[in-house]
DNA sequence: AATATCATACCGACCGGTCGGTATGATATG
DNA sequence: CATATCATACCGACCGGTCGGTATGATATT
């Protein structure tokens, strides 16, 4: 049976961040993790070295899998203001996601701080977002689409909203309508950003 | 001696926020925090009932001191734009300070996730943050100052912004110079909803 | 003296990780 | 085809150590 190994290493990867994104990393143990999943702690180390490390698995499997979807925007841009806010109205896939994906975001960021491993991890793609969206300012300037403004700048704003955004969807899911609220904020943001129209 | 108890208190408190800043809340031990203190166990739960409860009267302090800084900001409103400049030019003491208060910020709201009780001391005051915003901006299109934008979306926007530079800051604290990115960020937005000049 | 404040010793629970051993199934050997 | 050999996958009891919290006695304050 050659999947079986690979259907327990998906088992506890699932069992994992589901309870790290309802109990966070900490209070999540390996044996609860095991218990989740259905499987023994002996095959939990077969699989991985250490719960940190599967930590660090979950960890770029979400890093990739946002990168993914951000290149994937990016080839549907041609009009630089109307691919913001297609990007935008795009989020609603992420604010929604039923498993614990969006919640991971917070334990992420709070691992990130403490543990060098995680920061590096975490924080090379971050910056990789942030020219990923000074590119895109910088076209829309020199398509002559926005004003001319400091693509640096403007790009620091959009991740800087984003995250915030993210981070108060994590703490209160059914407060709002989250996509909304990104595509309202993206409006006001781009208010400032475009050429004026005459 | 008098006051020996409240100077106990005091050390407490401060080697617990510096501890929780340094390393998590979860990786602080209790005997740590006292031998930080120069303390012993016995006085610790003299002041305090459990470990939460520290971090919990910590929460608070930080807090109220934010609600303080707020209103006492908005006091020197008249102007909604240079007001609201102003406050993020102001944003330089946040920023900068040394201790672990702006580390604790992560601290928090990784712990609001998980616990009930963070939970509702810190939503509620963050919601007022944000009644707080949306009146200045209201009072900003009313004054006519500002472009007739939806206040409470604008001040979601706003609020989303903080939370994320506050968050990035806290991540890469020496990167850039976040008390300019914040005015440059507040720039962009108010180009966004202040209205043209002739 | 009476009370508030602090120190020391200690408890029970739990955690991450290890380890000896077992089940399973593929492959080699006869 | 039948059996021996072996690697992989898995099991669950166990260990050293740490943790939050308590019990009890000493010391300072009023």
């Amino acid at each position: 049976m050659q999947g079986r190994s690979e259907a327990t290493r998906r088992r506890l990867l699932q069992a994992a961040q589901q309870l790290f994104a309802q109990q966070g990393y900490d209070a999540t143990s390996v044996q609860q993790i095991c218990q989740a999943a259905g499987v023994s702690k002996g095959a939990f180390y077969h699989h991985f070295p250490t719960k940190h490390a599967l930590f660090l698995h979950l960890l770029q499997r979400w890093l990739t899998g946002i990168q993914d979807q951000l290149q994937q925007a990016s080839a549907l841009v041609d009009d630089v203001p109307a691919g913001l806010r297609a990007m935008a109205a795009g989020t609603q896939g992420i604010f929604q996601s039923a498993d614990g994906r969006l919640a991971m975001f917070l334990e992420f960021l709070s691992q990130a701080r403490l543990d060098p491993q995680v920061w590096q991890a975490t924080l090379q793609p971050y910056q990789q977002y942030r020219d990923f969206f000074a590119q895109i300012i910088s076209r829309g300037v020199a398509e002559g689409s926005l004003r001319p403004v400091d693509p640096q700048a403007a790009a620091r704003a959009i991740v800087a909203l984003a995250v915030g955004l993210l981070l108060q969807s994590v703490l209160e899911p059914s407060a709002e309508d989250w996509p909304q609220v990104a595509q309202q904020s993206v409006e006001l943001l781009l208010q400032g950003l475009e050429r004026q129209k005459p």
